[in-house]
DNA sequence: GCCGTTTTCGGCCCGACTGTTTTCAGTCG
């Protein structure tokens, strides 16, 4: 039997990768596709709704995956994924994601070659045997073996603060030469992700600039790179494509009439484009990077909102555009308010030098007051987290007294005093109930015995959000980012139960952590769960990471009064105090 | 495979760039 939504989800994404290689229909393929990604993040759970008889709610899903998805929910297998695994090697799938190959070619190198593994396609690589092909070359060879190295060291994949600095870095340069009117950072940068494979700058120059001279500088922003991490991918006369720093950056030329259409087009995502451009069709109009045009005459567009007023929509924040449900939101003029950084009140999930973190609870208390915030939220580590100094209940004693000490000194501001507590293998917390009781919250967060079955990991997360003492759920993936993947659980039924005891979900917006993904955040929002936007600081430096924080939460879709650090310091006390009231009654 | 204030069949977004081609297929976003 397949429970969660993610594993339905995740036969449908790879009945769709067998299907791109068999060379299936396009458009077919894309259903899988959309299904995949509707089923993903749909707040209900899926195998209810194929119980019920009721998947044709979703969309996207008509009679064909209908009946897909329900033999995936009752028998945990897919008959078509069989039957397509049985004709198609599954290393293809790891070629099919490289850079430059797509199902056509994939197909060929299989074919012609006999290669099904990267590790076969690499040898072809050097024993020449790629070039040889019809419809390849020396280029598209090269091409690969470096797509394969590439692979090999970084994954390919930046976190956000060294995407976003190379991309800064890059903007900055443009912008000083004076080249250009507009040099704006797009792409997925502007919408906000965990991850990112390249950085796109959109760039518009000045009237007076020679083309060639702006090809030229752009062509140049590689100088100075190591050889290894710099060279030149496309040169066209709209798009200049560079390795800087080992990283991919798009840089988009367009007239400055253009620019509103291109900022727009260029933010993304493929998705939200994708429905964006469908809309304007079936408004007898078209729209691509240059415009908005209605019987081939551009309308006139001054700003980027005047591209979504053109098709009768308000502006989209960019967080939300993912093609995720927010241009049927926008039609009905059901778009969020979302988050902003300044709706933050409080700092939450703070580490001290009680056990793992840098600096004193004064220290960290007169930077939070420096910053405008109202109250800190400390969560040293528990006892069972002796690798990071976990607190034995002596300890947590005095610091619970150094706290009540602080806080007579700094008041109005506030310091609350909580614990991250260890979630132990069957579920429990790290102290008995009684020292729980002393302290004003408590995150439950796995750290250790990380490799669980989903449905280990589930009883485990069900048990611990059943606790009437805990607070909130910490980093509920435990996964760290480009390094290990976390464990998957059932999110429907731990969301579900948190939702329903009025638990807090964290997000841990540590650059390396940004858990949960934006997509399980937007769930549970939408289940009413309240989130709460945690740096896990163990310095006074990782208080910046708040930025990655919020901007996760406006993806998520979240607005202020859904996120425990804007409450005022009087409603978290209230919040917190009520929390203990109803646990002590049991 | 889905879907329908043009439609139950015939659409399904749009353009740029590369490489290998002598006019364009494949890939990408």
């Amino acid at each position: 039997m397949a429970e969660s939504n993610q594993e339905i989800a995740s036969f449908l994404r790879e009945i769709a990768v067998y299907k791109e290689l068999a060379g299936d229909n396009v458009f077919k393929i894309r259903a899988f596709q959309n299904a995949a990604r509707t089923v993903d993040t749909h707040s209900e759970a899926v195998s209810r709704l194929a119980r019920e008889d009721r998947l044709g709610e979703l969309p996207g899903v008509g009679k064909g995956l209908g009946d897909v998805i329900r033999e995936i929910v009752e028998t945990g297998e897919s008959s078509e994924l069989e039957a397509l695994k049985g004709s198609i090697p599954a290393g293809l799938a790891d070629i099919l994601a490289l850079p430059g190959l797509g199902p056509r070619k994939v197909k060929t190198i299989w074919e012609k070659l006999g290669v099904t593994e990267v590790a076969e396609l690499e040898q072809a690589c050097r024993e020449n045997r790629v070039a040889a092909l019809e419809g390849f070359g020396a280029k598209s060879q090269e091409k690969i073996l470096q797509g394969i190295e590439f692979r090999k060291t970084t994954g390919g994949f930046f976190l956000i603060p060294e995407a976003m600095e190379s991309a800064r870095q890059a903007a900055e340069e443009l912008r000083a030469s004076g080249l250009f009117i507009h040099v704006d950072i797009a792409g997925s940068l502007r919408r906000g992700k965990s991850l990112y494979k390249d950085a796109d700058i959109l760039v518009v120059p000045a009237e007076k600039s020679d083309p060639r001279e702006v090809q030229a500088r752009l062509l140049a922003m590689a100088d100075g790179f190591p050889d290894d991490q710099r060279g030149v991918i496309a040169a066209g006369e709209t798009k200049v494509s560079l390795l800087r720093g080992g990283m991919q950056i798009d840089f988009r030329i367009v007239d400055e009439n253009a620019y509103p259409a291109a900022l727009q087009h260029f933010t993304g995502s493929k998705e939200h484009n994708t429905l964006l451009r469908s809309r304007a069709k079936s408004r007898g109009m078209k729209m691509n990077e240059y415009g908005v045009f209605q019987n081939d005459e551009p309308l006139a567009l001054r700003t980027e909102e005047d591209v979504y007023r053109a098709l009768d929509i308000a502006w989209i924040p960019p967080e939300l555009r993912e093609g995720a449900g927010e241009i049927e939101a926008a039609e009905k003029g059901e778009l969020p308010e979302l988050v902003r950084r300044r709706d933050f009140k409080g700092m939450i999930h703070v580490h001290t030098h009680y056990s793992d973190g840098l600096h004193s609870i004064r220290e960290l208390a007169a930077e939070c007051i420096r910053r405008g915030f109202a109250y800190l939220c400390l969560s040293d580590h528990s006892r069972s987290a002796f690798y990071a100094g976990g607190l034995n209940v002596e300890r947590l004693a005095e610091q619970r007294a150094e706290v009540d000490r602080v806080n007579r000194d700094v008041a109005p501001f506030r310091v609350f005093c909580g614990i991250e507590s260890d979630i132990l293998a069957d579920g429990s917390l790290d102290y008995p109930d009684d020292v729980l009781a002393e302290l004003d919250f408590v995150i439950g967060s796995v750290h250790s015995g990380l490799s669980m079955d989903p449905a280990a990991a589930t009883e485990r997360l069900l048990r611990a959000v059943g606790n009437p003492w805990l607070t909130m759920l910490g980093h509920p993936s435990g996964r760290l980012l480009l390094e290990r993947k976390g464990y998957t659980f059932d999110e429907n039924a731990v969301f579900g139960a948190l939702a329903e005891r009025g638990g807090v979900l964290e997000h841990n917006c540590h650059p390396r952590r940004l858990d949960p993904e934006w997509d399980s955040l937007k769930k549970a929002g939408a289940l009413g769960i309240r989130v709460s936007v945690n740096t896990d600081a163990h310095s006074i430096r990782d208080f910046d990471t708040l930025e990655y924080g919020v901007t996760m939460a406006r993806k998520a879709w979240l607005e202020a009064d859904q996120v425990l650090n804007c409450m005022s310091v009087e409603e978290i006390q209230g919040f917190f105090e009520e929390r203990k009231a109803a646990a002590k009654r049991g």
